[in-house]
DNA sequence: TTCACACGAACAAGCGATTGCGCAAGGGCT
DNA sequence: AGCCCTTGCGCAATCGCTTGTTCGTGTGAA
């Protein structure tokens, strides 16, 4: 109700025409945004993926930055503006390489391997945007009102085009038809970005080494010889 | 500070020795422990799992009980005593299994499919436990105290079994020897956990069904024909 | 009498959010 | 140059509310 004219809200994603409405006001001039707004976002991400959203306080994040709680309120709304932009940054992102990697084309088999690599290259510039889109995912769902509404649509279009992709994979023969695809999807997607807990950036795997991990075991499997059709 | 006996704490899980010091008092009469408490339990885990420990309160807790929040501590020391109780029971008796299951004995195909099994199974009676270890291990673990180490050496000791069984299958040719058997690890138990995100009891899938067909994923691949060395 | 259980009121601490103000930078104006 | 006035940013104080927890009391069954 006060400020005069605010570039506060942030907006929730748009998720099916991929673009935001930042930049609210001024086209030219260099600078991005709000430099400093943007850096406030990253620090405020770092707390909630470590803490979790609702364990991290306003003060803290405005400790961690050198102010008072009082001025992160100039540059946002709530805390919850904070981490719409946090996630809707991160869907965004991964929506559009998404979208490029199916419309570059390619047998099931490539794109399946293209969404995977895209997933764990996403690991690390991403890395607490997905560990609060898992943790608390949830709890932000859980509020009242339609703000994160954005978070099911984007999920659900994911979803979408992978099981697409799967059941082309077992209309081509590529894939073994005996596979539920939507399952198919379920774990591959979980065991993606649930690698966000334990990957840590310069360690003995790169997200590229992982990746290519994945695919041989997904596609090839962990046995030798020949495929069984059944049984453990 | 206030109760003359208290049979209140419930202290962490032992985890090497497997058993846990309830039934402080009385070793006879029939019922168990306390019938209420072990109600109270589950009513809390139920909510921790839909809204997560922290945003859980305990006057919630309490009204889902039908009492009012101060006669909850007639029964708990505190919130974390409730969330201890419900994840130790759960690890302790996930461990149980495992480590009956090693004791059995046989290839490690079989073994590492029965433990699989075992993780699946236990979707259903431990789904709230399952979540809020997920959801929460890592503001647990960042409280003061040593109270939740617990979580990291029961975390510890599965990872040994797992790994055990993967390097035992690569040494008689049973697997692949071009996996890395830590990474794999994590895979494998990463999509068992997470899987107690979407699945819900009565489904279109049981927990028999599921872990069969990730059995078979995981040791078969997604592909058909021939196997291939490397690549996507 | 004892015991398990619950009430109901209160507590200190901490929460997210609001507001009025000060301050320095800087572009546009005369 | 000198001036003004907007603008971005942050401080300090404070609001109303919720949190986990405590404690003296009451009650019904064994």
């Amino acid at each position: 109700m006060g400020g005069v004219n605010t570039r506060k809200n942030s907006g929730g994603a748009t998720t099916t025409p991929v673009k935001r409405q930042r930049t609210t006001k001024r086209a030219a001039s260099a600078g991005s945004a709000s430099e400093r707004r943007d850096h406030l976002v990253r620090l405020a991400a770092d707390l909630f993926a470590r803490k979790g959203f609702q364990a991290t306080t306003v003060r803290e994040i405005a400790e961690e930055a050198g102010i008072l709680s009082g001025s992160l309120y100039h540059h946002f709304d709530s805390k919850e503006t904070i981490v719409d932009e946090v996630l809707s940054t991160f869907l965004d992102d991964l929506i559009g390489r998404y979208r490029a990697a199916l419309e570059q084309g390619g047998d099931p088999r490539s794109i399946l391997s293209e969404m995977v690599r895209i997933g764990f290259s996403a690991l690390e510039p991403h890395r607490a945007a997905i560990t609060v889109m898992q943790n608390d995912w949830n709890y932000l769902r859980s509020l009242p009102g339609d703000r994160f509404d954005y978070l099911v649509r984007a999920e659900d279009e994911v979803e979408r085009m992978w099981v697409g992709q799967i059941k082309r994979g077992q209309a081509v023969g590529q894939f073994r038809p005996d596979v539920d695809p939507k399952l198919t999807y379920r774990m591959i997607r979980d065991s993606i970005w649930v690698a966000v807990r334990w990957f840590r950036p310069g360690g003995r795997l790169d997200t590229d080494g992982i990746a290519e991990h994945y695919v041989t075991v997904l596609f090839d499997g962990l046995a030798t010889g020949e495929r069984t059709s059944q049984r453990g």
